[in-house]
DNA sequence: ACCGGGACCTGGAAGC
DNA sequence: TGCTTCCAGGTCCCGG
């Protein structure tokens, strides 16, 4: 389900809702806390009565800092997590059917992590600083910047993706050359850039993935203004509601459509495992149009 | 070091 | 109707 804007959606919802709250308890467990060692106990061990900073993020991973401590709760949605906050009531509402994992505020209001598939988790890590002196989980050191970030260096990654024998649309999905990106953004962009996701990185030139990166760049910021993609229950924000994009899109999910530029009918094809959606005449797989 | 494929999960939809 | 198969927004680990 979530990709950057969708994170980034439900970051900024949390962040108007639980900074500078206290944590008061930690309730849950199961697959999600697969990777604390001593599980639920880990969580409340480290955040109760902890004070909720501002969430960060990079690319698909956001994190929660806690108020003069070196370590954080790193929350990643996998493919059907959900963060929601519930308004203080009266009594705590029963536990949902995905719902695994509660945190519970000063206020009386609810964080609930909810989880169809179990391939989210959160964990708590140490924070550390990269060579700019930005901080970041250690779990999430192995990532790449994301398009969005003040630093991102457009001309760096394409330069590495150049060099690849791998699919463009394989590169763009690998979150260690560049953050974010997921299955929706992958085919929008290479829409956009008219460049078909079977291309080999190093059939492109430098400035077509430059191009690329941009496109990606540009639709993901469309996308949060509209609150991100929600094709059903499955992504919804930290309140619950579903975000708008989905009606924007002009390539993912859109097979046998017209396209927007030529009326082709777009194609569906597997690359390397994922669906990828595309139109013949527009991204042709040589990269030379 | 790089690359591709399978594994990890649940549940809804499509096919027989 | 009911059973089976396929498919899904993501990552991680393994063998070649």
């Amino acid at each position: 389900m979530p990709e950057l804007p969708e994170v980034e959606t439900i970051r900024r919802g949390l962040n108007r809702r639980v900074a500078g709250r206290q944590i008061v308890g930690v309730v849950g467990g199961g697959r999600v806390l697969r990777h604390n060692p001593g599980g639920i106990a880990d969580l409340q061990a480290f955040l109760v009565q902890q004070t909720i900073a501002p969430l960060q993020r990079r690319g698909k991973f956001m994190w929660m800092p806690l108020r003069g401590q070196d370590y954080c709760l790193v929350i990643h949605l996998g493919m059907s997590g959900q963060v929601i906050w519930h308004d203080a009531t009266v009594e705590d509402p029963p536990f949902g059917r995905h719902e695994r994992v509660r945190i519970l505020l000063d206020d009386g209001s609810i964080l609930s992590f909810n989880d169809q598939r179990m391939f989210g988790a959160l964990t708590i890590s140490l924070l550390q600083k990269d060579s700019l002196g930005y901080s970041f989980p250690k779990i999430a050191a192995h990532i790449g910047s994301d398009p969005l970030e003040a630093n991102f260096a457009p001309e760096l990654v394409a330069q590495k993706m150049c060099r690849s024998s791998r699919r463009i649309k394989t590169l763009l999905l690998d979150q260690q050359i560049v953050s974010g990106i997921g299955n929706i953004y992958a085919d929008e962009a290479l829409f956009r850039a008219r460049i078909h996701g079977l291309c080999r990185g190093n059939e492109l030139s430098s400035a077509q993935v430059v191009d690329l990166l941009e496109q990606a760049a540009q639709v993901m910021r469309e996308s949060i203004a509209q609150g991100g993609t929600s094709f059903d229950e499955l992504y919804v924000n930290a309140a619950g509601e579903p975000g708008y994009f989905a009606r924007s899109l002009q390539a993912y999910g859109l097979a046998d459509k017209p396209c927007v530029n030529c009326g082709q009918a777009l194609q569906k094809v597997r690359v390397d495992g994922r669906s990828h959606y595309f139109c013949p005449t527009c991204q042709v797989e040589s990269g030379k149009i």
